[in-house]
DNA sequence: TATTATTGATTGTACATACAAATTAAATTT
DNA sequence: AAATTTAATTTGTATGTACAATCAATAATA
């Protein structure tokens, strides 16, 4: 084994990179309880807070391809959590009873990981780290 | 079209992860003149400047699973960027001479990198961001 | 009205990454 | 020295994500 520093942490690709696969590590275990991985949890909680909404909107607030969000809807259909009923050229999507059933776990899992990560990193830090992170997101976007 | 805010934001899982989604794009553009995406690219420069580095090592400081690293050299060892020779149980890797032509145009690609998100956000926040994101990693880890 | 352009959603395909299991080799213990 | 444990690496398999191309429906224009 070598010496582990490295000249690249200075690098932010390369320490947002590190950072968000740890934090999805994080929410994985977090999110584990309720069935689903974090982005279909988040995807979910979002159609049952808003239903009859467009997979292009879903796309928006989960800042994700429409591409990757219609994957996402297509396991979460099959799997009997949302329905999809075709408008014209547009989609919306209706969760289906199993998933409103879901809700109440999926804010809990969702506050257990911000209780982790606060645990770990204090109030304060987190805070600033998350508006950090998405303001740069918005700018670079 | 509904309204595009969304309470998420002040998620962290939800913010770095965003982040990193849009910095990767940008390194995959930034490191597209030299004919790699940026993982193997540092894969690529880390050998240059370590030869005979051993997988696990490299993983250490990619900050990626011993996996990855593999499968990154599979491929790289594949298109004649670097040659494995087994010593025991360790492996070494060697970088070959088309990988050490190519080192100065990595380097530019990952200057260039460097600009590119610097002009967006400027200096300071840049390496504060970079700092905050890898000080954050840590502590996860 | 017929043609063209735009928009929303989906599909084919590919990539980076990881986990768990398997393999191999070295180190330790008995 | 044989048996067991540990360590380094690789494999099988799965996941999340995206790009480019396509399809379908609406809107704009000639």
């Amino acid at each position: 084994m070598e010496e582990n520093k490295n000249k690249y942490c200075g690098c932010l690709y390369y320490s947002a990179s590190a950072l968000a696969r740890q934090i999805t590590k994080m929410a994985d275990e977090a999110f584990s309880p309720t069935g689903m991985s974090p982005s279909y949890a988040f995807l979910l909680m979002i159609v049952n807070e808003h239903p009859g909404i467009q997979p292009g909107d879903i796309a928006i607030k989960m800042q994700l391809t429409p591409s990757t969000v219609t994957r996402l809807i297509d396991k979460l259909e099959h799997k009997g959590f949302l329905e999809r009923t075709a408008e014209g050229r547009t989609t919306r999507v209706q969760p289906t009873k199993k998933s409103m059933e879901l809700q109440d776990k999926l804010v809990e899992a969702w506050q257990s990981l911000y209780h982790r990560y606060v645990a770990i990193l204090g109030e304060e830090d987190s805070r600033k780290l998350t508006n950090m992170c998405y303001e740069a997101y918005l700018k670079l976007a």
